[in-house]
DNA sequence: AGTTTTTATGCAAACGTTTGAAATCGCCAA
DNA sequence: TTGGCGATTTCAAACGTTTGCATAAAAACT
């Protein structure tokens, strides 16, 4: 009685003291590394004390120190996410069940980065100052230094939805394959002064798209019935889409990007005085939740985006795993969504379908 | 070619081995200690040697392990947040801002969870594990436990835009008075059945921006006419339009506790073959940025979520600087948009204006 | 010159965990 | 009885910081 006192004035003086492997190894009578051991199930650990430590582990709620942890595993179970512009939801999207899922692999995510710029060497210092276990990278740009010191960190990382200049692994969607497919969907409702609205500068997935519409129209010995930049922002596209409608004559179909141009499109076209999809037909890519919208209802292409996070989940864990790992891209198909925004023709009564 | 391989050899010689504090400490020839208050500006440390010491940490690209830090300071520099559902741009548009104020205060934002439903303790588990200095909860509620575990720790905590059932900070877009100023709005374009759209149950934003509506009716001896649920999404909000407009004589204008429900409501009524503001007039609450697109141009009182996120910082910081500080409740008034969903009377040309 | 004060730095012990190597204990065979 | 083996458990040294206290050097008083 004495010592028990004893010991927990020692232990309990700092009062607020949260229980450590030091206190559960008191009470279950056993040393630190046993408890540790014992913990996460080390079979040197016979099975009865591996239960008692368990057992007091558990009733006094002890959850380990994760930074003490990290400090001698090297790996702190962190992973940072950056994301692209939040105004689209197609990241809000992505980030809830990245979210989810990264939780479900043991990690836990930092936020890095929001917003379209590209990344400087401050905005990435907490991957070195939390040594990150990895990262995932949602349509941003990295600074050359920014990459560099990825690089020399061997920091397993993987894009989302931007092909990668540098050497790492990389996951989008096929946007070259999209492409097509919103031009044959298309040329196939019988348009043929179809018009294109780009994103930003110098993003992949904006001219792989375009390279894939451009493909098609091609082999259908048609050429663009214009171009505008929308910078993928709702009032880029409202803009883009009156520039393509001044045209004389105007153009009878509009792939845009994203579906977010393509929504600030066919308000332009409304207000114009002209009818979606009567006069022209619009047609996006992403599949976000407004596309659904009653006054929308736009035709798109769905990124795929769970298999998405599948698949990055998978690349980032085995490079967690074995880090010299090489880097690898994947490009998944998606989908198309057929909804109202595309006049289709008489005859266009295909398994595609969408609610 | 040669040099490149030669630097990537240089590089990776010490591979491995970032720069730590005895790295420094050995260049500089003083000890790890010195180093340590050097670089945090320690008066104690001579000019001399403090300029030495940052020189060569700046070349060696010294960045402090957080971790090791925390483990010793019991300081982690994280900041859980907790985010509401999403696919409602509003926590979109926060969380960007937040990201950018936290990091600006020298913390770094961990996303504990996104979604509507209530924290579990599993959820908060990281709080104890990386023993976060604080957390910033966006409209999500905790559970008993959760919240008992919160205030075990002393974590400081603030909610922001749900006013608190236990004992914390909570930082808010006054509810009751915005809710005033659309009921306000309504009668003086001369609306006398006016219905409302309630988000989810038992949440205090909704029934706020509901007493303060129903104030001024009571006031001008009326009644509502009509109420339904839209549980804070837009297909709620469609469907409590349609049931709204179900009823006999119809209601005249509806005001929706947040904007993406009115969105739904509007699409509903048009659907319905009315129009808005001919119709019915229609307000919503939040200023989230589809309220600007040109097919809504919804009215709506915008939450200040800048001065929100000033004032929930400030707390924060408080109470990480001194954990005992009591309770605090906030609450910033918002601000009318005027857009086109109203329908004005003759003579309203009020200061109050929107773009 | 001796004593006190100031100023600048170093020492060593933490923080809470993991982990390789060493130690203890039965137990069996030689 | 000794040696050896296997199964458990403990020891002690890390991991990279910070920080109270001691120390050394320099400066300022008697």
């Amino acid at each position: 009685m004495a010592d028990k006192s004893d010991q927990s004035a020692a232990q309990g003086a700092a009062a607020p003291g949260l229980p450590t492997v030091r206190t559960i190894s008191e009470i279950a009578g056993v040393s630190p590394s046993t408890v540790s051991r014992a913990l996460k199930g080390d079979p040197r650990i016979s099975e009865k004390t591996r239960a008692a430590v368990a057992a007091i582990a558990q009733q006094q709620g002890y959850t380990p120190n994760a930074m003490a942890r990290g400090l001698v595993t090297r790996s702190s179970g962190v992973v940072g996410i950056v994301l692209g512009n939040l105004e689209n939801p197609f990241y809000g999207e992505l980030v809830e069940r990245l979210h989810r899922r990264l939780v479900e692999i043991g990690k836990y995510p930092m936020l890095l980065h929001i917003g379209g710029e590209t990344l400087d060497s401050e905005a990435i210092k907490p991957i070195r100052q939390y040594q990150m276990d990895g990262c995932i990278i949602a349509a941003a740009r990295l600074s050359s230094t920014a990459a560099e010191t990825c690089a020399n960190h061997r920091l397993p990382m993987v894009m989302i939805n931007r092909v990668a200049r540098i050497h790492s692994c990389t996951v989008s969607c096929d946007n070259y394959a999209g492409g097509m497919v919103a031009g044959e969907l298309l040329l196939e409702a019988e348009h043929r002064r179809i018009a294109f609205i780009a994103g930003r500068e110098d993003t992949s997935t904006s001219e792989d798209r375009e390279s894939g519409l451009l493909c098609v129209l091609r082999k259908a010995r048609l050429t663009l019935a214009g171009w505008a930049r929308g910078h993928y922002t709702y009032d880029g596209g409202f803009a883009a889409a009156q520039e393509l409608l001044a045209a004389d004559p105007r153009p009878d179909a509009i792939f845009a990007a994203n579906d977010i141009m393509a929504l600030g499109a066919i308000d332009a076209i409304r207000e114009a005085g002209l009818g979606v999809p009567e006069d022209l037909s619009v047609i996006g890519f992403d599949d976000i939740r407004p596309t659904r919208w009653h006054n929308y209802r736009l035709t798109t292409i769905a990124q795929p985006i769970d298999a998405m996070i599948t698949r990055s989940i998978e690349l980032l864990s085995e490079r967690m795993a074995s880090p010299d790992l090489s880097g690898e891209s994947i490009s998944i198909k998606g989908e198309m969504m057929l909804r109202d925004s595309v006049r289709l023709p008489a005859g266009f009564a295909e398994s595609a379908s969408a609610r």
